[in-house]
DNA sequence: AATTAAATTTGAACCGTTTCAATCAATATA
DNA sequence: TATATTGATTGAAACGGTTCAAATTTAATT
């Protein structure tokens, strides 16, 4: 079962191809009569020109970048996206964004489709579940396609544009150890993302530099969602044993702050006085929250400008250009959701 | 200036480009010594084969659609997108988003980089700011393109996946009516956005349906973020002479709405007993903000899957299949935000 | 060294369009 | 009526890869 071609189209309606073509293109050389009968022959045989094949001969402008993220409804890559977009536009490119959803089939099927449709190059948030996948990512330096992480992964020598999260969640932790809390813990965001990872990770750094000795029953596995935190935070904070107040919540996410705070709320638990509580990212409900939340401000928008800045370069410089790292730094906003330990 | 194609690459190591086309491909049978031959050369001279041509002989099976959205940063849409995902990855789609932020050029280039780039089909919410331009959606009936709108558009025979919004205002509007309220205003969306104006629409048409008598003023231009309800908040309700109460809000969306609650409490201004609040969209923070926000829930989730059904149907359809229209409704929630007017 | 088998490489056809100089048809002009 | 002009159509050559049967080279076997 073959599909229909502008050869099928021409021979039905008894032109040449040339015709058809001057058809789709919409060149004012072609008779009207003739034009009607080739558009309704078109229809009939439901002739679909395929775009590859065009864009072979003729010279098509073509401006776009695409945009591999881990999660749809994360609105971290929400704001990456608009940053992103900024940039990209003011360059005249367009942005195709695609979801991997954390599944590493997918990000390797995304790559695929990019480098086949020739989409100039790609900004990726890579799936970093326990063991690395890099293969479709040398396959697409072999291919001399341009990309862009937004992190680090080990193996791949390639650009990357990053947030420093480990000094994020340091600072974080340093700040509520400097306000006399004693027991601290962590609402930890899903095990596939990796900036959930690093924010682990910084959380466990942290108390090698602390006084306090960390320990695995600290980290409470939660999630990225609104209704994560408030049902773990009901969970939780519902055991009686697990009410040592003050104490101090560090978030994966501000989302799951937010709602973890109202579990707190539901609960009868103050907050900040009983129990502290740190965000990350200040989305923009974060201010408008009472209490508005204290969080880490990862400069995204600046991340996903970044990224695109440097992508963009890459696509369109004559030369082979040296890889580039490229690390921002987080800022701890203080707000109403922490203070210090009475004596 | 020309690229460089497989025949540089092959003519400058010496080998045929099936050869070069072998490598490209990791072909076993390249010997070693020739492969890393070649493959140095391609970084050399920067070699990108292009997909175009690539795929025009190969069969490569390609399961892609487009979404084309007008803004990144609403929640609409990532709901929508989400419902989108869903139904086409159940399905081994890619979905690749692409917005329009609301500018009618940038609509029409994107859908002109989805036929060159050989997607197979895409949903459009079509930007609609006054003026309808519908040149470019003539255009992909024309080449036999398949799409589905997110709206119905004048002039344009097609698929359409839509929510009733007009009905879900006036169901709103009905609500507080039947609570003996007399001032009832509408906090509206961005102008560009026909939902927005859709909302405005049904917002006058129960008027008709009720006692009250419409007038313009009961407009209140306001925007889709939480501090365009902040701000608009602050603005209006500063003012004494609009502060007559009880009275009632309708917002555009539930972001808005959340911002104008959060510019009554900085007023002192009580919700629902001064004002009655109701919101749209039912996000996720609506359900568990304090108050908790009285909204229409949208089935916006199911807007995108419906339309991902329709589109890959109508992709994968080997006959021309009818146009389809399907309308969903929308559910008033009632929550917190409204009260009935004292006697 | 001759023969056979296995490993590499290649020439030429092909994919489905666009392009444009050349041709053919229709109309206007002398 | 012959000729010039304008309007429509077309044939054949691209475009930049992939494919695969056939040719060539290298290694193994007798």
């Amino acid at each position: 079962m073959k599909k229909t071609t502008i050869n099928d189209v021409a021979e039905r309606a008894g032109v040449s191809k040339a015709t058809v073509s001057a058809v789709i293109n919409g060149k004012p050389t072609v008779k009207a009569s003739t034009r009607e009968r080739v558009l309704s022959i078109m229809k009939e045989l439901n002739f679909r020109p395929k775009g590859q094949a065009r864009n072979l001969k003729r010279t098509f402008i073509d401006k776009s970048i695409g945009l591999l993220i881990r999660e749809l409804d994360n609105p971290f890559y929400t704001s990456l996206a608009v940053g992103v977009k900024k940039y990209a536009n003011q360059h005249n490119y367009t942005v195709f964004i695609s979801s991997s959803e954390c599944n590493h089939q997918n990000e390797e099927k995304i790559t695929k489709l990019l480098v086949a449709k020739d989409i100039k190059g790609t900004i990726i948030a890579p799936v970093m579940n326990g063991t690395v996948e890099i293969d479709h990512l040398f396959r697409l330096k072999m291919l001399n396609f341009p990309f862009v992480l937004l992190e680090e992964v080990p193996g791949i020598q390639a650009n990357v544009v990053s947030i420093n999260n480990i000094d994020a969640i340091k600072k974080a932790v340093k700040f509520l150890v400097d306000l006399g809390h004693k027991r601290i813990i962590h609402f930890s965001g899903p095990e596939y993302a990796s900036h959930a990872y690093e924010r682990l990770k910084g959380f466990r750094q942290a108390f090698s530099e602390s006084p306090l000795i960390y320990s695995d029953d600290l980290i409470i596995p939660c999630g990225s969602h609104f209704h994560d935190g408030l049902n773990k935070g009901l969970d939780y904070f519902g055991k009686k044993e697990n009410q040592k107040f003050p104490m101090a919540v560090v978030c994966y996410n501000d989302v799951v702050a937010l709602g973890l705070i109202s579990a707190l709320q539901k609960l009868n638990i103050r907050v900040p006085e009983d129990v502290s509580i740190i965000g990350n990212d200040d989305i923009e409900f974060a201010r408008h929250w009472s209490p508005a939340l204290t969080t880490i401000s990862t400069p995204i928008e600046e991340l996903g400008r970044k990224a695109a800045e440097i992508l963009i370069h890459n696509i369109e410089a004559k030369e082979r250009l040296k890889v580039k790292k490229l690390v921002l730094e987080a800022q701890l906003i203080i707000r109403e959701t922490t203070c210090a330990v009475k004596k």
